[in-house]
DNA sequence: GTCTATACGCAGATAGAC
DNA sequence: GTCTATCTGCGTATAGAC
């Protein structure tokens, strides 16, 4: 089950390392995680975790803009893909957004406070990095219109309006509850469709 | 410009340190910012903050709850206002719900990250009051679909859709960009029109 | 209700040996 | 690349006078 390791995410040590912080950070938050929470948690002293990364910050930096080249290294080809119909593309964007979203939730949850935690260079390539994707979808909405495929008053908002919505599904998605991932995927993609005024494809 | 205080807020003294407290962890976080801050921001010594308060974390969790009642008050007759179309009320909760997060949107942000912060019982209180309106907009979507004004396939899954849009709109909204926050309103309005399969008011 | 003074602990980060 | 030992500062919270 272990994910496969992009070549450009640096030595092994500092990826387990990573790996170890982000779920660290997810069951303390940030603050409340201390560096030798981390250190024993992966095993080594304090020092050396310092001699693998410059400071605290830089840690969360680094798991922060791992998830998000992984994320857009798995939704961007997908979006762009003018190869295949809008709505199609649509869809798997909504199942692979939430899929991923499920199976890296620790890096995630972090993100939306790291407003209070990063440098600005590190926010900015940050944010610089979740544009690629927004702006993506929103160019694959337009490409919609434009195709006659999707109705759309305000391209930018809806994609904002869909994007938050998805954001919001790992805060109270619960995999002990009723409904499956794949349920919650499916009930996401026809209301999606329904902001996009594409068809649904299920009974109403 | 000053809100209106209800009278169960308790003490002015501590409505007054309530007020800096949300100013104050919404600029620097919750961990961020320490009492000597605190203090200093409401121009009294820490100690005299101990005085008003058991201790730091009972500071986060009155900001929080204080906010949330009043959001409730505003929000829940209306929403359960069943003498009104349904499509009337949810147009309104839509305005409402973005208006009130924005203006007071310091309270607000630091509630995604609660969890870190609160104690259990705390937290069972605030995720009580949040379940007070979640539910009453899930009844309300349900009862238009009762009364043939709306269809949706899964009124649980919508609402959450639905509530995690309007949340996502105050961490990216910005009142020196483009967009006011009446179109703002005016495009969200359309798009929840849209999840719940009701008619749309503008041109398409 | 407000203050001054302070206890106490733990945080991030570093020095320097191996 | 890893360690032990440690520096230094600031955090929450309290004691006790006025």
């Amino acid at each position: 089950m272990a994910r496969k390791r992009s070549l450009d995410e640096g030595p092994v040590i500092a990826g387990q390392i990573l790996d170890d912080a982000a779920r660290l950070f997810y069951n303390k938050g940030y603050d409340q995680a201390s560096i030798r929470d981390l250190a024993s948690l992966s095993g080594m002293s304090p020092s050396t975790i310092y001699h693998h990364f410059r400071n605290k910050q830089e840690i969360a930096f680094q798991v922060i803009r791992r998830f998000m080249v992984n994320f857009n290294e798995a939704l961007l080809p997908v979006v762009r893909d003018s190869s295949r119909p809008v709505l199609d593309r649509l869809d798997d964007t909504v199942r692979l957004h939430l899929e991923i979203s499920d199976q890296r939730l620790p890096e995630l949850l972090r993100m939306q406070s790291f407003r209070d935690i990063l440098a600005d260079d590190q926010e900015r390539e940050i944010a610089r990095l979740a544009r690629d994707y927004h702006d993506g979808v929103k160019d694959l909405i337009r490409q919609g219109c434009a195709r006659g495929e999707l109705t759309v008053s305000d391209a930018t908002l809806v994609t904002m309006g869909i994007l938050d919505m998805l954001n919001g599904v790992r805060a109270w998605f619960d995999h002990a509850g009723k409904l499956s991932l794949a349920e919650v995927v499916r009930a996401y993609t026809d209301i999606v469709r329904r902001t996009v005024g594409a068809p649904t494809s299920g009974a109403e």
